[in-house]
DNA sequence: CTGAAAGCGCTTACAG
DNA sequence: CTGAAAGCGCTTACAG
C-alpha cells in the first residue's frame, strides 16, 4: 500500500531526484513536469517517508520536555505553551513526567537522548542538573529549563516573577494592618528561595520584623495534590493556627495550599475574619471554595510558549554552541483579589 | 563529537556488523571480541543514531495522542497514565491538544502522520471519525479511542462505564427520598448519553418518572473551565433553581459542574439541605468546597493505561490488519460520597 | 564466530 | 531544467 519516492518518479517518467525537488520546492521544474510529478503523487496517494527524511536531514523535529510533576496542573499548563508555540514551527513536543524524582528526571533525559530528539526543555524536579554535563556531551542539542534554575549546567531558562509576585500579596497584607504573616512553602528550592525573599521585603517596607516561627516549608520528598491534603502542610497549618497569634497566611505555591486550606477549613478557622489567606498560584477551583481565595496567578503557558520560543531560537540563530548567549526569561505574575483577604 | 558506529568498528578492529550485533544481542559473540567492541563504545562515548535506526527497522517508538481538550484534568490524566504504559515498552507520548475543534484535531492526526509514528491515541472531540478512512489509508497503523466511542472509523475504544455510574449515583439521591432530580451535561454526545440512560434508569427503579424540564445541556462549541463559570450552565441551574421544586441536582460532567456549583454557590442555596449535589468526575478540589462535592470517579489514568496496553498489544500480536479484533473495554467508576449528598 | 554488502527512502551537491 | 549518484548510519540476511 506504501508507495515510496521511486514509484512516483517512476509513474511521472522523471528522476527522484525531480520528484524531491517538487516536493520541497527546492529547485524551479518546468510547469508540466510539476503537473505529471504532482498527478502522480496524489495518483498513489504518495507521503514522504518522514524516517529517511530524519535520517537524511539529521533532524527529528521533536522536542522533549521531562516535568518534574505532571500531575500539577501548574506544569501541565506549561506543556500547554509549549506545545502551542512548537507546532507553530513544524516542531512536536514529546512528555516525560519524573514524579518528582531526580532519578526519573535522569531516566527520562537518557530516554529521550536515545530517541530522536533536537531539543529538550526541562522542568527540573531539583536544582542539581550537572547530570546533564556527562549526558549531552556527545549530544549537542539546546535545552531550556522552566520553574526553577539549574544549577551545574547552563541554558535558557524561564521563570516567574517570584520575589515581585508574593512582595505584592504581602502587601496588600500589610496594606490592610496584618503584622502577623506566616509563609508556608511545600519545600526548599531557589523559586521558593525567591518567594521569601519577597516576603521578607515585604514585612520589612512595613516596617514589621521577620518571626522565624512563622515560616514553614515541607520537605523534598516526593508529594502529590492528594497526599497533601493531610500532609506536613495540613500539620504546620495546625500548629500556627492553635499556638501563634497569626492573622494572615500566605501559601507559597499551590501544592502547598491544597494541605494549608484543607486545615484551614477543617478547623473552622473563619477566612479572612479570622485569618486572612493569599496563595501563590491561581486556578479555577480558587473561585469555588467559601470565600474564594485570592491568588498571585503565574502565567505557566506563556511560560511554556517562551521556553518554546527560546529553544526554536536556538535552531535559527545556530547558537546552540554559544554558551555564552543563554537568556533568563521572567514571566510576570499578577495578584488577584478575592474574599479572603 | 558525535561518533558512528564505523569508528566503533575502526577502533575495535572489527566490522561495522559485528559491533551492531554486539549491541543489540542479536547474534552471539566471542567474548574477547565483545570486550574489545564494548570498550571501544565506551572509549568514543559511542551512542546508537536513532535516526538510522529506524530508517532501517521501519519504526519511530512514538505514539501520538490527539486529545479533544488538554486543558481538561480528566484528559491530562489520561495522558499521565498512558505515558506510564508505552514508557513500559520503550514507547513515548507525543501530545496534540484539539482545544475542542475537529478541525484542529484533523490537523493534528495529519501533522503527526507527517512525522511519525507507530501508533495514535484519539480522544475525539466529536463522536464522527470517518475523516481517518483517508487519513490512514496509506498509514496502516493501530488506533485506540478513549472516551467517546468513533462513528465512521473503527478502533479499539476505552470507556469509562457511564450508565452504572450515573445509576449509582441517583440511586444514592433517589434512597434518600430526592424524587425531583435534574440532569445537567456540558454537551451532548455518546457518552453523555449513556450517563442519561443511566439517570433515567435510576429514576424509574425508583418509580419516578422523568421530567424532560430537569434534563438539561449546553452546547457543542468549545468551553473552557474558565469560561463556563458564567455560562449556559449557569443559567440552567439558576433557572431550575428559581423556577422549578428540584431538590437535587446531578452534574454530569467536571466543565458543567464548574457552572452549576459556581450558581448554587452565588445564589446561596443551601448544599445538601437545599439542594443536594453529584457530580461526575471527581478532583482534589471537590474537597475544597463547602461543603465537599460528591462524585462519581471516573480513573482516567488507568483509562489512558488501557489504551496504551491495547495499543503495544496490535504491535506484539500483528493483529493490527485483523478488523475483526477491535475491543471495547469499560472502566468502572466509583461512588465518592461527600457532604453535599 | 565474523564480515562484506545490500538496502531502508530520502536529499543534495554536482554535472550537464 | 533535469538526472545519476553519493551518502545519511544503521540492521540483517547471506556466506563462509
Amino acid at each position: 500500500m506504501k508507495s515510496s519516492i521511486k514509484e512516483v518518479a517512476y509513474l511521472a517518467g522523471v528522476s527522484i531526484a525531480t520528484v524531491s525537488y517538487v516536493l520541497n520546492g527546492t529547485k524551479k521544474v518546468r510547469p508540466e513536469t510539476e503537473k505529471r510529478v504532482l498527478d502522480a503523487v496524489k495518483k498513489l496517494n504518495y507521503h514522504v517517508n518522514p524516517l529517511a527524511r530524519n535520517l537524511r536531514k539529521g533532524e527529528s523535529k521533536l522536542i522533549g520536555f521531562v516535568v518534574s510533576d505532571f500531575s500539577n496542573y501548574f506544569y501541565q499548563e506549561i506543556a500547554l505553551g509549549l506545545e502551542a508555540q512548537l507546532a507553530k514551527e513544524g516542531y512536536r513536543l514529546i512528555l516525560m513526567d519524573s514524579k518528582e524524582q531526580k532519578e526519573n528526571e535522569i531516566e527520562n533525559v537518557k530516554n529521550l537522548l536515545s530517541g530522536a530528539i533536537d531539543g529538550l526543555v526541562i522542568a527540573p524536579t531539583t536544582e542539581d542538573c550537572s547530570y546533564l554535563r556527562f549526558l549531552l556531551s556527545n549530544h549537542p542539542i539546546p535545552v531550556a529549563f522552566v520553574d526553577r534554575r539549574p544549577e551545574g549546567f547552563e541554558g535558557d531558562v524561564v521563570l516567574a516573577t517570584n520575589e515581585q509576585g508574593t512582595y505584592d500579596a504581602i502587601k496588600v497584607l500589610t496594606d490592610k494592618g496584618h503584622k502577623d504573616i506566616a509563609f508556608l512553602g511545600s519545600r526548599m528550592d531557589s523559586t521558593m528561595e525567591e518567594r521569601l525573599v519577597g516576603y521578607k521585603k515585604g514585612l520589612q517596607d512595613a516596617g514589621i520584623s521577620v518571626n522565624a516561627n512563622y515560616i514553614r516549608f515541607g520537605n523534598h520528598e516526593s508529594v502529590s495534590q492528594r497526599s497533601l491534603r493531610h500532609g506536613l502542610m495540613y500539620n504546620h497549618t495546625s500548629d500556627l493556627i492553635s499556638n501563634y497569634k497569626i492573622t494572615a497566611i500566605f501559601s507559597a505555591n499551590n501544592l502547598a495550599t491544597v494541605g494549608v486550606f484543607s486545615c484551614i477549613k477543617e478547623s473552622g478557622v473563619k477566612v479572612p475574619h479570622d485569618i486572612a489567606f493569599i496563595t501563590f498560584d491561581d486556578s479555577f477551583w480558587l473561585t469555588m471554595t467559601s470565600p474564594a481565595i485570592a491568588a498571585v496567578a503565574q502565567n505557566p503557558e506563556e511560560m511554556g510558549r517562551v521556553a518554546g520560543r527560546l529553544i526554536l531560537e536556538r535552531f535559527s540563530n545556530s547558537l546552540s554552541t554559544r554558551k555564552d548567549s543563554y537568556q533568563e526569561v521572567r514571566i510576570s505574575t499578577q495578584f488577584i483579589e478575592r474574599n479572603s483577604v
